[in-house]
DNA sequence: CTTGTGCCCTGACCGC
DNA sequence: TGCGGTCAGGGCACAA
């Protein structure tokens, strides 16, 4: 499910209720989901660990603990993260609860591909160094000339590049689609073909995109919610997205929907060349 | 290096 | 009502 936009949401919402509270019990239903440790040690080790910070690495949620530790979690296609007042009845696939002064978090997953890890900080460290990420598209380090360097001597067509983590960090399916539209670029282009203005257009296209997508609190087209358990709104703003056999907002002409990379990808055929 | 495929899972939806 | 096929915000292993 949610990709940089919905992540960031959730860890906004999340934080004034977590931020300063210590995790008083760790009810774990479904060993599976935590990737590492072992369960008995994940819950033994985040017990009695204070909370203080939440951050975003590309589509990762990293929780900073007491004593330089990481609770980090991947939502994967369809995880939510919930805060609850204590008690809270549990729904369907509710895999993991935490335990706070005033309330619980509790992650649903029903399609279990979300993951959550338990690190210290050197092995936090090592970790983000294999995955290799690329830039966080909306910070300063990442610029026109930046995204230049990144696709030259590229043939990969940009969808592919859009979508690799260790090119940009938090670019997914959705909001790939749409800023290829946003930028009147075909999903198929190779990088390396790009004229410098087309570059500059891709460049601010992954800004206000992936900006708007936050601002509009996620798109929600199936399971997304934030921390509170709201939908987004972004849904209402999507150009191609979902909307094969539609009119281009632009121009008119029929979405078109193809398969790519295992992924559906959507295009104006008209407007992205 | 690159691409495609299958897999991990559940649930919603569609056509028959 | 039921059944099978297809599809879904991700990511990884593996084959060609």
């Amino acid at each position: 499910m949610p990709e940089l936009p919905e992540v960031e949401t959730i860890k906004e919402t999340l934080k004034p209720f977590l931020c300063g509270k210590t995790i008083e019990q760790v009810t774990v239903n479904r060993p599976e989901v935590i990737a590492e440790p072992g369960a008995a040690e994940f819950v033994a080790l985040l017990r009695g660990r204070r909370i203080l910070a939440l951050e975003r690495r590309g589509k990762f949620l990293l929780v900073k603990l007491s004593g330089s530790y990481w609770l980090v979690i991947h939502l994967g296609m369809t995880g939510r993260l919930l805060w609850l007042e204590s008690g809270a009845p549990q729904a369907a696939h509710t895999h993991l609860v935490l335990r706070l002064e005033g309330g619980e978090v509790h992650f649903v997953d029903p399609r279990r591909f979300g993951r959550l890890y338990f690190f210290s900080q050197p092995r936090l460290a090592e970790f983000i160094d294999l995955k290799d990420f690329g830039p966080e598209p909306l910070t300063p380090e990442f610029t026109p000339e930046k995204l230049g360097e990144l696709l030259r001597d590229r043939r990969r067509p940009l969808k592919a590049l859009l979508l690799d983590q260790r090119l940009i960090a938090g670019i997914g399916n959705i909001y790939a689609d749409e800023i290829l539209f946003a930028a009147g670029l075909h999903p198929l282009r190779p990088a390396s073909s790009l004229k410098e203005k087309e570059i500059n257009a891709l460049y601010h296209s992954i800004r206000k995109v992936l900006a708007a997508g936050i601002a509009h609190g996620g798109t929600t087209v199936r399971d997304y919610v934030d921390g509170s358990g709201r939908a987004g709104s972004h849904q209402d703003h999507l150009c191609v997205y979902g909307r094969a056999g539609q009119g281009c907002p632009a121009c008119g002409t029929l979405i078109e929907r193809r398969r790519y990379a295992g992924r559906s990808t959507y295009f104006c055929p008209r407007c992205q060349v």
